[in-house]
DNA sequence: GAATTCCTATTTGTCAAACAAATAGGAATA
DNA sequence: TATTCCTATTTGTTTGACAAATAGGAATTC
C-alpha cells in the first residue's frame, strides 16, 4: 500500500544544465564568461563528457550558450537577444496553437485586446520609417498575383510595423507571442474563408489612422478586422470539426535520410 | 582577398533537431507516438547515438519531447501544456530583465497597456474563484511580517488571478511574459524604493472594481500603481547606474560540485 | 486454478577511450 | 619581413560497453 513517489532524481544531464543556468541567472557567470572545458566539467561534476555535453545541449536550445572550437574556442555565455527572446516566444505559441491548445475566436478576441492597448503608443511615437513599412505591406498586399503565403507574412510584417511605432522594447518583445507566434498559424488555417479586400481596407484605414495620429480611427479599424476575424474562425473551427473524422493515414515515422549525408 | 562565409553547417545535432522538430510541427509526428529508438534513430541518420541524444535533449529542452526507460518505454512526442508554455515565456522574459536587455521604466509602461488591456475582459467574465484569490492576497500583503519576497511573490499571484478573470485562455497565456517573467525580476530590484501600504491600497481598490464590475475604477486603481511603481523604477535606475562602477569581484568558475555525489 | 516471484528482453541513461575537425599561435622558412 | 607549416587545444563525433528501469511472460508456490 506504498504510494509510489514517482519523483525519481532528475537525470544527470538535467542536474547539470539547471547548475549552469542558475549560475548564469545568479551571476556568478556573466555574459561572454568562458565555461570550463567539457572535460574539466565533466571532472567536476564527476560525469563523463557525453553527458556533460547533453547538459550543454540543452542550455544551447535556448540559447543561454555557444560553443567554438580550438585552442581559443570553448562554451561561452550568450547575451540574450531582443530578437532571439522574439523568436523563442514566438515559436512557443506557434507550436501551442499548431497543436490545438488555443481556439481561434480566443486567439482573435486575445489579439484584438492587446493589439488595441499598442495603438496610443503606436498613434504617438510613431516615425516615418514605421510609416512607411505599414503602407508598403497595404501595396503588397493589393496585388491579386500574392500566393496566401506572401499575404499572411505580409500581414504579420504590417501588424509588426504598427507594435514597434509603439517605440517600447517591452511590447515589441510580448507581443512577438500574438504577431509572430499565433497570428500566422492560425491565419493559414482560415485562409479559404477570408477575402483580402476587406482586411486590406482595413489595413489602409489603420495606416491612415496611425499617421494622421487619430487613435479612435486607428481602433475603430483594427475592431473592424478582429470582427470580421472571429467571424472567420467561427467558420473554420466549424468545419475542421466536421473534418475531423476523417483524420488521414499518418507516417509515424520520420524522413530525413535524404538530409544527411553519409559525407 | 576570399570572403569568409562563416555559414559553416549547423552541427548534426542541430539539423537532427530541427528535422525532427519540423516533423512535429507538420504533424507528421503527432502527439503521443512513439518515436524510433535511439539506435533507429543513429541507424537512420547515419550517425552515432550520443549525437542523437544530444539532439534529443534539445527538443526536451523545450518540452517538444520525453523519454521513458524500458520495453515500452522510448521518446515521445509530448502534448505542450498551457502551463508549460507560460514557464517557457516567463524564463525568457526574466533572463531578458535579469541581464539588463530592458529599461524598468520601460517594463512598467509596457505591464500597464497590457494589464489594462485585460480589465474589461476580467470585470465582465469574473468568477468567485477569482475574486477570492484577489482579496487573498490582499489580506496577505497587509500583514507586515511578510518578507520582501513573499510580498512580491503574492504581487504575481494578485495580477495573475486578475488576469484569470478575463477566462481567455490565450491572454492568460501571453500574460505570463509580463506577469511571471518580466514583474518579478523588476521588482526585487526596486523593493527598497517603493512602499507597500500605497501598493495594496491599490490592490484592494482593483479588487473591489472587479467585484463591483466597474471597468473605469479598475484602470484607474491601476494606472495609479502603474505611476507609483514608474517613479520608483526611475529611482532604482538612477541607483544602479550610480553603483555600477563598484562591480563587485566575481568568480568565473561554477561551484555545484557538492550537489553532485559520487554514490 | 490463482497468486506470487523471478527472469528476460528492451530501451534509455551513463561511461570510457579514442579520433576528426577547426583554429590560434608560435616556429621554421623563404 | 612575410609566408608557410606545425602543434597544441578544444569541441564534434564515433564505437562499444555496462547500468538501470520496467513490462511481460515463465516458473513456482499455495
Amino acid at each position: 500500500m506504498s504510494i509510489k513517489y514517482d519523483i525519481q532524481p532528475a537525470s544527470l544531464s538535467v542536474q547539470i544544465a539547471d547548475a549552469i543556468r542558475e549560475a548564469i541567472i545568479e551571476g556568478r557567470l556573466k555574459v561572454d564568461d568562458r565555461l570550463p572545458t567539457e572535460q574539466e566539467l565533466a571532472d567536476r561534476f564527476n560525469v563523463s563528457r557525453p553527458t556533460v555535453r547533453e547538459a550543454l545541449k540543452r542550455l544551447a536550445a535556448h540559447n543561454l550558450i555557444r560553443s567554438r572550437r580550438g585552442p581559443t574556442g570553448g562554451t561561452f555565455v550568450s547575451r540574450p537577444s531582443e530578437e532571439q527572446g522574439r523568436i523563442e516566444l514566438a515559436t512557443t505559441a506557434a507550436l501551442m496553437v499548431s497543436l490545438d491548445v488555443f481556439s481561434l475566436p480566443e486567439v482573435a478576441e486575445a489579439r484584438w485586446r492587446l493589439e488595441q492597448a499598442c495603438i496610443p503608443l503606436a498613434v504617438a511615437n510613431r516615425q516615418p520609417a514605421e510609416l512607411d513599412a505599414m503602407i508598403a505591406e497595404v501595396r503588397r498586399q493589393e496585388d491579386p498575383a500574392l500566393s496566401d503565403e506572401e499575404f499572411c507574412a505580409s500581414d504579420v510584417r504590417f501588424h509588426r510595423a504598427l507594435v514597434d511605432a509603439t517605440h517600447n522594447p517591452v511590447l515589441r518583445f510580448t507581443m512577438a507571442t500574438v504577431i509572430e507566434g499565433l497570428q500566422p498559424a492560425a491565419n493559414m488555417v482560415v485562409y479559404r474563408f477570408r477575402e483580402r479586400v476587406p482586411l486590406v481596407d482595413q489595413h489602409r484605414r489603420l495606416y491612415e489612422a496611425v499617421r494622421n495620429r487619430d487613435v479612435s480611427a486607428a481602433i475603430g479599424a483594427l475592431s473592424e478586422q478582429m470582427t470580421y476575424l472571429r467571424a472567420s474562425y467561427e467558420k473554420a473551427q466549424v468545419w475542421r470539426e466536421r473534418h475531423d473524422q476523417l483524420d488521414s493515414a499518418r507516417l509515424p515515422t520520420i524522413t530525413g535520410e535524404e538530409e544527411m549525408g553519409t559525407a
